[in-house]
RNA sequence: GCUCCCUUCGUCUAGCGGUCAGGACGUGGCCCUCUCAAGGCUAAAACACGAGUUCGAUUCUCGUAGGGAGCGCCA
């Protein structure tokens, strides 16, 4: 059997690091056995669905590079197909209409929790003939077996085990003549085809629903496979308290698709000590035997690290357009300054995130106007005025390239009989403001020549004027 | 309240009856060093609790406690 897994969210919000590391799952298992990885909008709840919420999830999914086979299917377009089943069931007597008003349902409920028990339907329409009453709207609900066990032989949980008489009638069709999402997933995973259902395991008590109405419809239910939930690093339900838990909220923070990824599939997922995957690695390895059962909280140090991770391995080639794409982002114009690639490897060991990258690379973009005070009052010294000056000559002359400028400092250094501390930590607060900068030569040759000379000028100049 | 799920270092996890309970992030220390980093070495740090099964339980079973989910004409 062809493996076909669906990522199915509803657009009522961003998709968020839950939602992605679901669909990452769905995307692997598909990938891993050569089948269809297929993407549904469950957008049956017209008050809450939006076109924006849509598109969100479209970028965001395209973003992280889970490129679905088949889709996106959107549920309310199918809206007579799920009508035509449901009719069929009414028809079949596997389900019937029930004309119960809110209020009354309102009741049945609050008496239930009043005497201590689960609230249900209590199936007062289940086998009624009565002439239904005038000028009340129905909805159709299933008939759910009254008795018997259902097993939910789940791959990450294992079998779980439900009581017929905890489950009551659930509506499958809206008195506004619409589909509910019991209801619409099972007739779109047989519809579809669908053979694994891998999804939050806030569903896992959804599902021994879904079975019985699968069986009434004749199919055989596919595998179920409910993952553990994504917490906050407080333990408590991930939500916009804990900062970004959008995914596009996360490339906007400078963050790697591939990184996220990388994250995300190591929470509730090992293999052995292994940390870093590639995605040949996941979609060669994963597995659902081999997904845990525990919640886990979101650590964003652990992603941070991850980011850098890549930011220093991967080819600066590949990652210098989504880098200027920051810089853009900050307002700074990527053509005026050095070559991305030359940034992102003076940089790339120092910062976490493409956006600190992006802020640490102003530097080198615009003029420097702005000196820190301390940096000045320690470095822009007249003990400093020599060194300057004696880096400035050798930098003339000296090749522009890193390994160059280096050769060229050393030597000024070693002329003046000091260590090249001295040379060079004045000359990084020339050169920048600040303490603090990659490696000298770097800091020197992203400068570019006639502004690395300018710059020792001008902080001539201060030595001279102070 | 009822039903279901979960429980190894602060965090992510390995473990699938006998291990000095391993790795990673983070944290501390040392080394390296032109600043900051990165890197190397190193340290501290966990089996929720109680019964049972067993020669032997982190591992299997059952309780307890704690956490989570569901109980909608939301998904």
């Amino acid at each position: 059997m062809t493996v076909r897994t669906r990522f199915a969210p509803s657009p009522t919000g961003y998709l968020h690091v839950g939602g992605a590391r679901t669909a990452l799952f769905c995307y692997l298992e598909a990938r891993r056995h050569g089948g269809q990885f297929i993407l549904r909008v469950e957008d049956t709840d017209r008050e809450r669905s939006t076109d924006a919420a849509v598109q969100a999830i479209l970028d965001g999914m395209a973003w992280l590079g889970l490129s679905h086979d088949e889709g996106p299917f959107f549920q309310t377009q199918r809206f007579d197909r799920y009508r035509q089943v449901a009719e069929e069931m009414v028809a079949a007597g596997l389900a019937y209409r029930c004309y119960c008003s809110k209020e009354e349902l309102e009741a049945m409920r609050s008496d239930q929790e009043a005497r201590g028990l689960k609230p249900r339907y209590n199936g007062y329409w289940r086998d009624r003939k009565d002439a239904p009453p005038p000028g009340v709207k129905s909805v159709i609900r299933f008939k759910n077996p009254a008795h018997g066990e259902v097993v939910v032989d789940d791959r990450v949980r294992g079998r779980v085990i439900f009581d017929n008489a905890e489950l009551d009638d659930l509506v499958i069709w809206r008195s506004d003549d619409s589909p509910t999402y019991n209801f619409g997933v099972v007739v779109d995973d047989a519809d579809m085809r669908i053979s694994d259902v891998i999804r939050g395991d806030d569903h896992l008590n959804n599902t021994p629903r879904q079975i019985n109405i699968y069986r009434a419809l004749g199919h055989t239910p596919p595998r179920f496979a409910h993952l553990p939930m994504i917490l906050g690093p407080d333990g408590a339900k991930l939500s916009k308290r804990h900062g970004a838990v959008s995914v596009l909220a996360y490339r906007d923070e400078g963050f790697l698709p591939h990184a996220l990824l990388n994250y995300l599939v190591r929470l509730g997922w090992s293999h052995g000590d292994q940390e870093i995957f590639s995605m040949a690695e996941m979609t060669a390895l994963f597995s659902t035997d081999d997904v845990n059962q525990s919640a886990s909280r979101f650590d964003v140090e652990k992603l941070r690290w991850l980011n850098q991770h890549y930011l220093k391995t991967l080819d600066p080639a590949t990652i210098a357009s989504e880098f200027t794409w920051h810089l853009q982002q900050q307002g700074i114009d990527p053509s005026q300054g050095p070559a991305s690639e030359d940034v992102i490897v003076a940089l790339r060991e120092r910062v976490h995130t493409l956006k600190e990258m992006a802020e640490r690379a102003r530097v080198w973009f615009e003029p420097l106007t702005h000196y820190d005070a301390a940096a000045v009052a320690k470095h822009l010294t007249a003990a400093a005025a020599a060194p300057l000056a004696a880096a400035k000559a050798a930098l003339d002359a000296a090749p522009w390239t890193v390994a160059g400028i280096h050769a060229a400092l050393e030597s000024a250094a070693a002329t003046l009989g000091i260590g090249l501390g001295k040379v060079a930590q004045p000359l990084r607060v020339a050169m920048t403001g600040t303490q603090v900068s990659p490696s000298i030569d770097h800091t020197v040759y992203l400068a570019g020549k006639r502004e690395a000379l300018t710059r020792i000028d001008a902080a001539l100049d201060r030595i001279g004027g102070s």
